[in-house]
Parts: C-alpha cells; sequence; structure tokens
DNA sequence: CGTCCAATCTGTACGCCGTACAGAGATATG
DNA sequence: CATATCTCTGTACGGCGTACAGATTGGACG
C-alpha cells in the first residue's frame, strides 16, 4: 500500500502490509467484523494502533487489502486449465469463491463497500476474460458476462452473509433453512399467498444448490442453453 | 417497529417510526451514509439520541427500516399492469429499483447488510412472484428466477455505489466512465492484456446500458431467448 | 375525581472508535 | 561521526452506540 521507501535512513520496520492483513483475517475469524478495527488489529500485532499509518493511509485501505487477498485465495491455474470444460471452470471457481468468502461472514461488507481494483482483483478479471472468451462470446460481450458473473457471485454472497454475518462459524446449511422456513411461515397468506406458497423454495436460497441454478441460468444467459452440451 | 403500546399509561409520543425513517434517509442525502448515526438523526428531530430506543431496539433495526422504506418506493401496481409485456415490467422495476438507490448512494449498504424481511420487501417479492409466473415458469423455477433478479438488481447496484459512495451526489454518469477509463489505462497491458484491451467495455460497466444488457442475459437465462419475441 | 404506575424522554456516563499531532529513538547515507 | 529521515509511541480530540437512573406525563381504575 505505501511505497516503502528503502535505501533511506530511519529504523527497520518491524511489520509489513501481509502481517497486517493477515492479523485482521485472524481478527476477523476469531471475534466478528465488528472486531476489524485498526486499534484492534494493532494490539493483534503488539503496537500502537497509529503505527498502521505507516503501512496504510487510513481503515478503508486495509479493509480492500483484505479484500483483495480474499480475492486472491483462488487458484487461477484451474481457472486455465484447457482439460476441464470452461463452464466447468466457471462453476469451480464461483462454488470457490463462494465458500472461501462465507468462511469469513464479514468479509462480505469489505468486498462490496469498496471498488476492486487491487492487483489479485484484476488478475482473477483478466482469468475470467478468458475463459469466457473460450465460450464464443467477442470481446466486448465477454467483457460484459465477465461482468454479470461477478455481479451474481458477489451479489449472492453478499445476501447470504447478510443473514449469518455477526457470528463467527456460519451455522450449518439445513439450519439456515429451517431458519428462513420458519420466517416464512409467520408470513399470512391471505396477504401475500404467492410467497406462502413458495416457501419451501424461498427458505431455500441460501443454499448452495439455488446458487449453483442461478449461475447456471446467468450462464444461459449469455452463452445460451446449447453451450451446456457441447461443453 | 415497536408495537405502541397505546392505550397505557405515559405521555404522548413525539416521535413516530416513520419520522425517524424520513430523518434518516434526510441526513443520507444531505450527509451522506456517515452522517447517518443515532446522535445525527436525534439531532435532526431535536431530541436526546437515546429516545429513538423507544422505537427502535438498537441502530441496526434503524437502517433495516430505512431500507424497507427505499424498496417501497416503487409502485408494485404499474408491476401488475397487464397491458405491458412482463419483461418490460421487470425492466421498469429493475431500472427505477436501480435510479431511486444510486439517487442515495450509501444506502446500499443498509440493503445489503440486512436480510430483506420487512413489509414492503416482502411485498415487492410477492409481486415479482407473479410476474415471473406470466414468463411460463413453474411455482419452483418462479420463485428461484425471482431471487436470481433481486441477486442481480442489488448485486449490480453494491458494486456501482461502491465507486460512489462518500459524496452526496453521484457524478454523471459519462464522468464516472471518465474515471474508470483512466484506472484501466493505468493498467500495464503486458501483465493484464486482456483486461486492457477491454478497458473501454469495462469502464462502461456501470452504465444503464450494461445494466440492461445483464437484465437480459439474466432473463433470458431464466425464460429463454424466444420469450423475448412473444413477449 | 384522585391515585397510581407504566411509558417516555433527558442527563450522564462508559468504553469503544478513527486518527491528528508532537516527539523519541533508530539508522543508512554523506 | 554527523545528519537527515523514517518508524514507532504517547497523548488527545471528537464522535460513536447504548446502558442506567430519574424526572415527567397522563391514561386506567378505584
Amino acid at each position: 500500500m505505501t511505497t516503502a521507501q528503502r535505501g533511506r535512513p530511519g529504523p527497520r520496520r518491524t511489520l509489513t502490509d501481509e502481517a497486517i492483513v493477515t492479523a485482521a483475517l485472524e481478527l476477523l475469524d476469531r471475534r466478528g467484523a465488528d472486531a476489524v478495527s485498526i486499534r484492534g488489529i494493532a494490539a493483534e500485532l503488539g503496537v500502537a494502533p497509529n503505527a498502521l499509518y505507516t503501512y496504510f493511509p487510513d481503515k478503508a485501505a486495509v479493509l480492500r487489502a483484505v479484500a483483495d487477498r480474499l480475492i486472491g485465495e483462488y487458484d487461477l491455474g484451474a481457472l486455465a486449465n484447457p482439460a476441464r470444460p470452461w463452464r466447468q471452470r466457471l462453476h469451480d471457481l464461483a462454488l470457490s469463491l463462494r465458500s472461501r468468502l462465507l468462511d469469513h461472514p464479514g468479509a462480505t461488507a469489505m468486498l462490496l463497500g469498496a471498488p476492486m481494483d487491487g492487483p489479485r482483483a484484476l488478475a482473477l478479471g483478466e482469468a475470467l476474460l478468458a475463459v469466457v472468451g473460450e465460450a464464443g462470446l467477442d470481446e466486448r460481450d465477454a467483457a460484459r458476462a465477465s461482468y454479470l458473473l461477478i455481479v451474481y457471485v458477489l451479489g449472492s454472497i453478499a445476501l447470504e452473509a447478510a443473514e449469518v454475518e455477526p457470528t463467527r462459524p456460519a451455522p450449518p446449511e439445513a439450519q439456515r433453512v429451517a431458519a428462513r422456513k420458519a420466517a416464512f411461515d409467520a408470513v399470512p397468506a391471505t396477504t401475500y399467498p404467492l410467497t406462502a406458497a413458495s416457501a419451501d423454495v424461498m427458505s431455500r436460497y441460501i443454499t448452495t444448490e439455488q446458487f449453483r441454478w442461478g449461475l447456471d441460468r446467468v450462464i444461459d444467459g449469455f452463452a445460451g442453453p446449447a453451450a451446456a452440451a457441447h461443453q
């Protein structure tokens, strides 16, 4: 973040940008999203709070770096592997991003709250462009489709995480579905007949199965359902 | 939010839930998202901060009510009007939601940060289910498609708002596109050739045109491109 | 009509937060 | 060795959400 002016006078740095991001993630997982504060991260690292301002200009920059770290956890090599059909590679990417991000509930606010312009986000965008290009789209539509995929994946994750966020580990899917079912069953069927009738499906919105279904509809939308057949 | 136990002893209430939500929105538009604090809203209403706790249990509940107000601004009657083709009605809804929410940059965090279980959100979901049903989907797929649409619309808006949020009125689209173009032109073409080649398209991700394109791809995905023809 | 007591609001306080500012100590360069 | 500069600490400010105690109000009920 801050360009370390090395080769200049001054004491050695005791931290690195990466160490700060790691401490922030550690805190995120152990004590929840609200605990990720400048003061909390500094305590985790055993330094005074304002020491972090040597490495990042402000808190938002730290959170952006955390978001970029999370995005970058996916192995982009797998995305380029020509042995697997491109549609399956997109599924792998989307499902992997989803599970990694849901492992850190509370991180989604960071991802959606800041523009994704970090180096790892760029690398992912680049790899995504290549895969979508394989679907036979021209350069223009490939770029648009890439963005559509990102919107879908991040939007899904955000809506799922909104129901989970504060507590540390997300409860198992079955339990979250049951909680949603109970909430929908409380909806008056007279005012909202369709909602009440679809309570079963709607309580399953947050499942991996629904995520896959939506992903396939999105891909069908830009590549055509036929593309499913000839891989 | 709080069930007013009227008919019980105690002085008359000086506020209402709605007045608090209105003040919060006023503050959001005039002074930005960070100004929407319990203390700020209370000052806007000429009341001590903790007076609000008579109406809402905590700040998160206030923000949820604000989100529900924003969602409810759309006229659901238009969504049911059978004179217009269902696809056009979906476009109307999506574009209206987008422009209303982008009028309040900073509100998206509220929408995505809390489960959408308010009364107006339910009403919108109900109306959406009806429209999607007209596309010829069975009950199950209609529910899934409704959720897919919501994910797309809110995800798009969130990613757009992330580049704008802090300042009050969003700059005009052309200006935001130009800023993005400048950023993408700075990307090294050697490391990210596809990104650099698509800089023009990518800088236009945040435009209404791209939003419409993505919306049509999503609708195509669940209804089939053919559905565009026979309305 | 008088009494009671729950509902509502205010005053005050606590413990957080992000971060600005000044200064002490360390250290590569001259 | 001297100096210029970087890094970290101490301290402080203004703001936040909200818990708690208490004054005030006014409908319900004897």
